[in-house]
DNA sequence: GCCAACGTTGGC
DNA sequence: GCCAACGTTGGC
């Protein structure tokens, strides 16, 4: 199993929504690593953490699990979509995304501040400079240790 | 709202 | 293939 962090925009997909949802295909994802991670990394049953960005307090807020195999993204066909992608086709889809399942949403936000100050997550993705990946990969050692700051 | 870092596009 | 211009991300 595999460990992963997805980041949201609270304002427009939170954790709140998420429980609310129960599951949610996490669409408009239009960034080739974060993609190849949905479609060759995860696995249905690895566990991700819900990232919330650009907002008062970023940070990790929930955990989900991923729900599905990667399969096509249907925004990119859709023309009145704002993630329309008018150079992918049905036969040879440019953008895969997978369903994630809400576990649990987290008694407090980790803040990216409490996690940059913990020596014990160097090296995070998350946490490298200028690193903007929506999706992306946590050590099991990482995830492991985040666990236990809630 | 600012801006640094990064990714993409397109002329050459 | 280079690289300038542009668009986006996301912390602050």
């Amino acid at each position: 199993m595999n460990y992963w962090l997805m980041k949201s925009e609270p304002d427009t997909f939170s954790i709140d929504d998420l429980k609310r949802k129960k599951q949610e295909a996490w669409d408009g994802v239009r960034n080739y690593q974060a993609r190849n991670f949905m479609r060759d990394g995860m696995r249905p049953g690895d566990k991700v953490f819900f990232y919330h960005s650009n907002c008062a307090v970023p940070g990790i807020v929930g955990i989900a699990k991923v729900a599905t195999e990667a399969y096509p993204d249907p925004s990119q066909f859709d023309p009145k979509s704002k993630y329309f992608d008018p150079g992918s086709t049905r036969d040879n889809p440019r953008w895969m995304l997978v369903d994630v399942k809400f576990v649990k949403k987290l008694e407090r936000t980790i803040s990216l501040k409490e996690l940059q100050a913990d020596p014990a997550l160097d090296g995070m993705v998350l946490l490298r400079k200028g690193s903007r990946l929506s999706v992306q990969p946590v050590e099991a050692r990482h995830w492991k240790h985040i666990i236990g700051l809630e």
